[in-house]
DNA sequence: TTTATTTACTCAATTAACTTGAGTTAAGTA
DNA sequence: TACTTAACTCAAGTTAATTGAGTAAATAAA
C-alpha cells in the first residue's frame, strides 16, 4: 500500500484531550503562577469544575502544588497554584566528541546536579555506554526517584540529515552515520529521550527557565563550533521540513567574501564565531581556545581581540537584522559556547540597522538580549526539552 | 485586575475536539483525496466509527462527497470521499489604493468569479463599501447560495503596527491609522472576514490549490510593490510576535549599497523589486511600469532589462540561500504582481548557493518554482485564506 | 466453483472528560 | 450585622469518542 502524506496532526478524543489540558493548565501557571484555578479556566477556556479536576490530577502527580490562599480581593480567596519544583526532574546531555557534560534539573528548570567527564572514545556503542553510566549517575545523585524522571534530552552534533552542510571546524561524531541516536539511548537508558541541536535546545532553555520564559517568539542566536539559531515561534520549535532549521552559520554576509568549507564565500561563520576567533587571533601569535582563554582576552581589552570583536559584531548586527525583518521576534536571545563576557562585548558593538521591524517605539524589551543559562547552555537547554515538552501543548500532533 | 499573559492556546472540551476532529478529517482527504473511511482513521488516528460519523456530518454540510468504490484490493470496496467543489465557496478581495479585485473560489480553490474595478476614494467609508459592494455582486454572480459562504478574505497593504517600515515607494491606504479592518469588513459585509498580507496569502494560496498542495514547510517570495515573504511551517502560517513575519525587502544584501527609504543601505527591495526594475528602466529612458511593460521586455530580450534580471537574480539567489539554511523549506516558491514571464527569466538566471541545507541528493522538488496563481495571486490567495482556515486543523488557539 | 481470507463498515453499548446548575464557603464592604 | 462578591464543590447531564459484535463485498486459495 502507498504511504500517503500526513501532518502528523492527528484526531482527538477524551484521553488525547485531557492530556492537551493539562499541558494547557501546566503552560499558563509555568508563565503565570502563582495562579488559582477560577483564574485558570477563564484563561484557558475551561470550566471551573474541568480546572479543578485537572488540578487536582496534577497536584496528585506532584506536578503542581498549592500554595497559600490570595487575599485582598472580595471573594472567597483563591487557592493559588504553583509548579512544585521537587515533583519531577529531567536530565540533559551534551555529547561532544571528547566530553560528555550531564546536567539535572527541577521542574523549576533549576539546575540540580551538573557532571563533566572526558570520553574517550566517540564511536556509537562506548559512548551510549558512557552515556548511560553518567545519566544513572545523575539519578542516583540526585534526591529524586528514578520515577518521577521526566526524560532525558540530548544535544550532539549532526549531521543526520542526507546532505547537511558541516561548519566551520566542526567535530563530527565518528560511526554513527546509521545510527538512530534516539532509540539507541532509550534502549541504554530506559527513559524517553528526545534528541535535540544546541541552539533550539538552548532556545528553549531561555524560555523554560530564563530571560524568555514570558516570550512565545523569539530567535537565540547560539555560539558553538560554528553559529546556529534556535527558533520559538508561537510557543514552539521551529525545526524545518528535514530538521536543518537554524544553519544561520552559513548565511552569507559579505558577498564575495572569506572562502568557507561549506562552498559558499563569505558566510556569517568564517567571521563571528569561535573558530573565527581563535583563526584570526592565530595571526597574531595568540592561542585561544577555551572560553576562559577569550574571556581573558576580554578583561585585559586585547586589541586584537577588539578588532575581531568589532568585525564579528558587524557581521552579525546584519544576521541579525535579518533575522528580525524574517520573524519579527519579541527579543533575539545571544547565547552558547562562550562567557558571557564575550556576548556582552559583542553585544555592545552591535550597531542594529534601522530598517527593520523591531525597530519600534513600543519595545517593552531590548532587541537584543544575553541568554541566561550560560556556557553549560547546551546540557540544560537538553533538560529544559524534556520540561517543555512536558508543559507545552503540543498542539501540533495530539 | 491586571493581565496576565497568555498563549493563546485553550482547552478543548467535546465540542471543540469535534471540530478539530473535523478539520483533521478535511486535511487528510485534501492532501490525499480520494480517500477511505478506514485510512482517514488509520492516518488520523481515530476509530472507524469516529471517522464515519464525521464524515457522514462533512457530506450532510456538503464540504465533502463520495466518489466510487476503490477496488483492486482484497476485502470490501472502501468507499471513496472527495472534496465536494460545489459545496462551498470563498471570496478574495485585494484592496489597492487605486483598485479593487474580488475573486470568488469554490471548495477545491478554482477561481469562480472575477472582477477588477477602480477605487475613487480609498478612504475607510467610501473604500469599505465599495469592497461590500463588489463583495455582495461576487455572491449575487455566483450559483452558490450566500449561506455557504465560508468567509471572505482581504489582503490590504499594511503598515498595521505601531512601527512598521515602509516599502520602496509602496502606497499606503489614507486614514486607515485608527479602523480596525477587520471589525469593519465584517460590519459591511455579514459574513466572517480574515485580513491578511499578501505574501503570506499568496503561500496559504499556493497550498490550497497551487504547487505546494502537498508541503507544510515552504516559503513564498512575493513581488508585490516591495517584496515580502510567506511562511508556512508545518502547515501553520507564521506571522511573528506583532505580525510583522516576512519582511524580506528590507533584508541588506549588498553592505553600504544602495539607499533605502528605510534607513538601511542595500536592502534586497533596492535591486530586485519592481520599483528597482523601474527605477533601473528609467535611467534608459524606458517607461515600464506595468506587468505588461515588463512581460514585453522580456519577449523583447531587452538588454537593459536583461541587465536588471541578472543583477535582480544575483541578489535573490542570496536571499534565496539565506531562506533555505534558516527555515529548511521543502522549497522556495516565487510569484506574485509580476507576469509568469518575468518570474521565469529570475528564476533561470538563479545561481543558487552550494553551502545551503537545501543543496541536497535526495530532493523530490526544485529548491525554487514558480508560483502556480500568477498575477491575481492576492485576491485568490485572500480566497484560500478563508479556505485554509476552514480545512486546516488550527491546533493552537483550538 | 466453492471456500477462505481480508478489509470496510454498521449498530448498539460503553466510557471518559467536560459542562451545567444548584448549593456552600469565605472574604471584603456597606 | 447584613450584603455582595467570588471561589469552589457536588451531582447530574451532555458530547463525542471508543469498543465489540456482527455484516457485506471484494480477492485469493483450494
Amino acid at each position: 500500500m502507498t504511504t500517503k502524506s500526513t501532518t502528523g496532526i492527528i484526531g482527538g478524543n477524551a484521553l488525547r484531550n485531557r492530556d492537551h489540558n493539562q499541558k494547557v493548565v501546566l503552560d499558563y501557571v509555568r508563565a503565570n503562577e502563582p495562579a488559582g484555578r477560577a483564574e485558570i479556566a477563564r484563561s484557558c477556556g475551561l470550566s471551573i469544575q474541568a480546572v479543578s479536576n485537572i488540578t487536582a490530577e496534577l497536584e496528585r502527580q506532584k506536578l503542581l502544588m498549592p500554595d497559600g490562599h490570595k487575599t485582598g480581593v472580595r471573594g472567597k480567596p483563591a487557592l493559588q497554584y504553583r509548579f512544585n519544583p521537587e515533583g519531577a526532574f529531567a536530565i540533559g546531555v551534551e555529547l561532544r566528541p571528547d566530553v560528555i557534560i550531564v546536567a539535572a534539573l527541577n521542574l523549576s528548570g533549576k539546575q540540580i546536579y551538573f557532571e563533566r567527564v572526558m570520553l574517550e572514545d566517540a564511536h556509537p556503542e562506548p559512548a551510549i555506554k558512557a552515556v548511560g553510566d553518567q545519566v544513572r549517575a545523575a539519578i542516583a545523585a540526585t534526591a529524586f526517584s528514578p520515577k518521577s524522571l521526566l526524560g532525558v534530552g540530548v544535544v550532539m552534533p549532526g549531521p543526520f540529515g542526507e546532505t547537511a552542510i558541516s561548519s566551520a571546524g566542526e567535530a563530527v561524531l565518528p560511526g554513527w552515520e546509521d545510527v538512530d541516536p534516539q532509540a539507541a539511548f532509550e534502549a541504554e537508558i530506559g527513559h524517553p529521550v528526545l534528541i535535540e541541536n544546541d541552539a533550539t535546545a538552548a532556545a528553549v532553555s531561555e524560555r523554560v527557565a530564563g530571560v524568555a520564559s514570558d516570550m512565545d517568539d523569539f530567535c537565540y542566536v547560539y555560539f558553538g563550533t560554528g553559529i546556529g539559531l534556535g527558533v520559538i515561534s508561537q510557543g514552539h520549535v521551529m525545526r524545518g521540513a528535514f530538521g536543518n532549521a537554524g544553519e544561520i552559520g552559513h548565511i552569507v554576509t559579505q558577498i564575495g567574501g572569506r572562502d568557507c568549507p561549506c562552498g559558499n564565500k563569505g558566510c556569517l561563520e568564517t567571521y563571528a564565531s569561535r573558530y573565527a576567533a581563535r583563526q584570526h587571533l592565530a595571526q597574531f601569535g595568540i592561542d585561544a581556545n577555551s572560553g576562559d582563554d577569550f574571556a581573558q582576552l576580554v578583561a585585559q581589552d586585547n586589541p586584537h581581540f577588539r578588532d575581531w570583536l568589532d568585525q564579528a559584531a558587524q557581521h552579525l548586527a546584519h544576521v541579525i537584522g535579518t533575522l528580525e525583518n524574517i520573524f519579527d521576534p519579541q527579543s533575539v536571545i545571544l547565547g552558547g559556547a562562550l562567557p558571557d563576557a564575550v556576548i556582552n562585548a559583542l553585544i555592545e558593538r552591535l550597531d542594529l540597522p534601522d530598517g527593520s521591524v523591531s525597530n519600534r517605539e513600543d519595545r517593552t524589551c531590548p532587541r537584543v538580549m544575553r541568554g541566561f543559562s550560560g556556557r553549560l547552555t547546551a546540557a540544560l537547554g537538553a533538560g529544559a526539552m524534556v520540561i517543555h515538552q512536558t508543559i507545552t501543548p503540543n498542539t501540533r500532533t495530539y
